[in-house]
DNA sequence: ATAAATGTACTAACCGGTCGGTTTATACTT
DNA sequence: AAGTATAAACCGACCGGTTAGTACATTTAT
């Protein structure tokens, strides 16, 4: 039972951060902010956290774990049309509930510090590579069980249907309006859709 | 003559905010790096600007107005599949020129504040509506001469063709790499020619 | 002369981060 | 079990520097 009640005002930190950062950005995120909202002192978030960069690389860091677990997992067995579709219709409705309000946590830090801070930049590439490589895997799989058309090509089209996404919640969010993601929804459907064996 | 002087000084502002706010953000550019950049005085960046927020407004007008009238320009008599494939290689030329820094900067902005300052958000909601009103007119342009088939939908492929175009430049700025905005151009050829009649 | 344009010095609040010190929990000794 | 050593956890005042914005004098053009 070593660090217990330490990892509980570290969690409490990073959660905070986490929610702060997604909903006001970055650099529009100060530690005092953090430290108010989270109740924890600031001497004790500099226990934890070296700096600001550091606790943001953690914050990445857990929200990529917490989308690896609970989030986002693709069964290779089940329909890959089906699941890249779902995929579409949480973050629709996540958009809806918030009133097209955050986004997506790791789009919005991708275009506001990867020319700032390489270390961050490093973490956020390695988070979109891991969700491209699930739905490389799901479009591989598809096309291998002939579920999918032998012309289609698993990287480019994660590629492609990841860039949709992030694009999709950019519109909506500068729009205030759903309908933009919906849009992409709906044409990422036809587009797979033709691929259908 | 009026204000020719002063004009000129308005104009050296705005660019060197523009600039700033493209390659380091919004947040993370001070009115006092402006001033330092241009070499304009602050008492006479606040005659010419009430606030940041201001300052911000004018510069998003300035660069919608210099992309309407020298940049994007689609000529609806034109092949529309060819006007929108150029749009990605521009963006894609500009990007490698850049070595994927910058990226877009109304997609920047309009991530970092559009939840932030509602009166910069419509400015660029705005400019979106217009760029989407461009292409939507483009492909019901090619329906209506017979280039494309009738089940092409104008403005949901719009949505979603600025989406993808967005998505892939937020994908090589994360990752450093034009690749991933290759990947989008391709699918998106793929996908309009399919409509091709 | 007079109004537009520019320069300089300043403010109060806030920024990320540090400091010396206190409290609390665990480990070891007797 | 009681006492003690040690380290983990926590506190909040404080630091130099920066923030957006202001006050007001001065220069320049008409």
């Amino acid at each position: 039972m070593i660090g217990l009640k330490g990892e509980k005002t570290r969690r409490r930190i990073i959660e905070t951060a986490r929610d702060l950062f997604h909903l006001k950005g970055y650099m529009n995120t100060s530690m005092d902010n953090i430290v108010r909202r989270s109740g924890v002192t600031k001497g004790n978030l500099y226990y934890y956290f070296s700096s600001k960069e550091d606790l943001g690389s953690a914050v990445v860091d857990h929200v990529v774990s917490d989308w690896l677990s609970a989030g986002i997992r693709f069964r290779e067995k089940g329909d890959p049309i089906r699941q890249i579709l779902a995929m579409f219709q949480r973050a629709e409705k996540g958009l809806t509930e918030m009133e097209c309000k955050g986004g997506c946590f790791f789009g919005n830090l991708a275009l506001e510090v990867s020319d700032l801070h390489d270390g961050l930049r490093r973490k956020l590439e390695d988070a979109f590579l891991r969700l491209e490589f699930q739905v490389k895997s799901l479009l591989e799989s598809g096309r291998q069980r002939g579920v999918l058309k032998s012309t289609v090509h698993p990287r480019i089209a994660a590629s492609f249907i990841i860039a949709t996404f992030e694009g999709g919640i950019l519109l909506s969010k500068v729009k205030k309006d759903v309908q933009d993601f919906r849009s992409c929804s709906t044409m990422i459907r036809e587009f797979l859709e033709g691929f259908r064996a």
